[in-house]
RNA sequence: GGCCCGUUGGUGAAGUGGUUGAACACACAUGCCUUUCACGCAUGCAUUCAUGGGUUCAAAUCCCGUACGGGUCACCA
């Protein structure tokens, strides 16, 4: 059977660069192998759900150009693919459990459990559940079902032993089963938790790889011993990597770390997104690192996936995002500025707009950038810093040179790109003037800033009209 | 605190016992080009692989200890 492999998100409108990047993990597996990528919605937990998540969730795999082969808009036979709407399966598997004598039901409420965990606190002692529902006799608990009283169910860990836990990326993982809790497996409110509706939810839609953060890897065990309990094949696990921030922690959006919409929202292309992140805890065997996503899949190499943490760093996304902007074409490159060039252009031509554009296609690293490069053109209150006063005064011939640019200028008949810069050759033989002082001049006395984009280009741009006022 | 995982330059990383004098890319620096800046191109940038010890003719690569970093111990996912 080829690959099968899952995102999994919970439902929260937020999806997180290192969420993504375990999506196209995902991905990449299933796809490698023929296989199919379904999505799976994680909403057991009834306090966090926001509203229209999944919509952003389809949105957000979409833009990346990841296909959701089965998922709640598209179901495959294995549906629901909601988990609450499958809490009747979830009761099921673990009221069958209890019958098999490998979880109990517990009584116990959450404020006891509550003070047993400050006691313990208190004295400084690991605090673990101590299983005394599981000695209740059958009398007891159908005494408290009748009574309607409130209880979870909770798996039986085994109370010696070791659990070992292959995984491709880590090795052998091994626990000390004595550490293990016994985990809530269903909900008081009848929901299950996250680690239950996993393991059930996995298996019965035949996921073959899970793929997820390297902080569940202590967990696994746990989710083996259920497998074992059911008498099911665990999947194959693959444990990746943490995503880290310039600071050395886990990604957050409480840190203000950037989502994978701010970062869209910003202006960067998400081919290069996915490209970026599928190189943070992976590498091809190549030294090749521009990558599309058919590509990728035919590349990916689970067994290349490196062991430590990658931290994030937006300047290597700069530069893929300018290569993904380069690799545009003129035509589809003003499509995708336009939108977030915030100056006001109403009495400005289409034409005149476009060129300005244009002339930044490969300065630019992400769409909201072409508003820095862009402002000598909006700007009229001209400042021109100290230094480039002093430069102005530093040599003689400036004078003359700013003069018979405006002369110059204003005989121009057609103001276009070409005669400008012919003017520019007719001052230079004029004045006898070249190099910086034939071009900094102008770029000074019309911008007040000493770069900018192609001298002819920029005396275009700013019009004929304000040249020669600043001129003078 | 217990347990789990990690540690190659500012960043991503290659490297799995001997052509590695540690690739490649980003960043940075310098130079070239463009009669200017930027773009582009070229060059430079770890005498060393957290650290101490061990195994070996030979270790970034194997073993042990230490330090540091992170994760995890919920009726959260």
């Amino acid at each position: 059977m080829s690959a099968r492999t899952r995102f999994a998100p919970s439902p929260t409108g937020f999806m997180h660069i290192g969420n993504l990047r375990t999506a196209i993990f995902e991905y990449l597996v299933a796809k490698h192998d023929g296989g199919e990528f379904l999505l799976r919605i994680e909403d057991t937990d009834q306090n966090r759900k926001v509203e229209g998540a999944i919509d952003f969730i389809y949105n957000t795999l979409d833009l990346c150009n990841m296909k959701i082969d089965e998922g709640p808009k598209t179901p495959g036979e294995y549906g629901p693919y909601i988990q609450s709407e499958r809490i009747n399966i979830y009761k099921e598997y673990a009221e069958k459990l209890v019958e098999m004598g490998k979880a109990y039901y517990c009584f116990c409420a959450e404020e006891t459990l509550e003070e047993m965990r400050e006691y313990c606190d208190r004295k400084k002692i690991p605090f673990m559940y101590d299983g005394r529902c599981s000695h209740l006799t059958k009398e007891e608990i159908e005494e408290k079902l009748k009574n309607g009283e409130k209880y979870v169910i909770r798996q039986k860990m085994p109370k010696t032993g070791v659990s070992v836990v292959h995984d491709v990326v880590y090795g052998d993982v091994r626990v000390e089963n004595q550490v293990l809790e016994d985990q809530i497996l269903l909900k008081s409110d009848g929901y299950p938790t996250y680690n239950f509706a996993n393991v059930i939810d996995d298996h019965l839609m035949h996921i073959t790889h899970v793929i997820r953060g390297n902080e569940y890897l202590a967990q696994t065990p746990k989710y083996n011993l259920l497998y074992e309990a059911f008498g099911w094949e665990a999947p194959t696990y693959i444990h990746v990597p943490m995503v880290l921030g310039s600071d050395g922690n886990k990604l957050s959006k409480r840190n203000g770390d950037a989502s994978f919409m701010d970062l869209y929202n910003e202006g960067y292309l998400p081919s290069a997104i996915v490209n970026y992140l599928v190189l943070l805890g992976w590498s091809p065997a190549t030294n090749e690192e521009v990558y599309s996503m058919d590509d990728l899949i035919k590349n990916f190499d689970v067994n290349r996936i490196s062991k430590s943490p990658a931290t994030y760093d937006i300047k290597k996304l700069q530069w893929f995002n300018h290569k993904y902007i380069n690799m545009l074409s003129d035509e589809e490159y003003l499509k995708f500025v336009r939108p977030y060039l915030t100056y006001d252009v109403s009495n400005k031509t289409e034409e005149w707009v476009n060129k300005l554009l244009t002339i930044y296609k490969d300065h630019l690293s992400y769409g909201k950038e072409i508003n820095d490069l862009v402002g000598i053109f909006f700007n009229d209150d001209i400042n021109i810093s100290k230094e480039n006063e002093e430069f102005l005064n530093s040599d003689e011939s400036i004078p003359l040179v700013i003069k018979t640019y405006k002369e110059e200028l204003a005989k121009l008949d057609d103001w276009n790109t070409e005669k400008i810069a012919n003017v520019i050759s007719i001052v230079k033989e004029k004045t006898g003037v070249k190099g910086k002082l034939l071009y900094m001049p102008i770029r000074i006395k019309i911008s007040g800033i000493e770069h900018g984009p192609e001298l002819p280009d920029e005396i275009y741009l700013i019009g004929r009209e304000k040249v020669l006022e600043r001129l003078s």
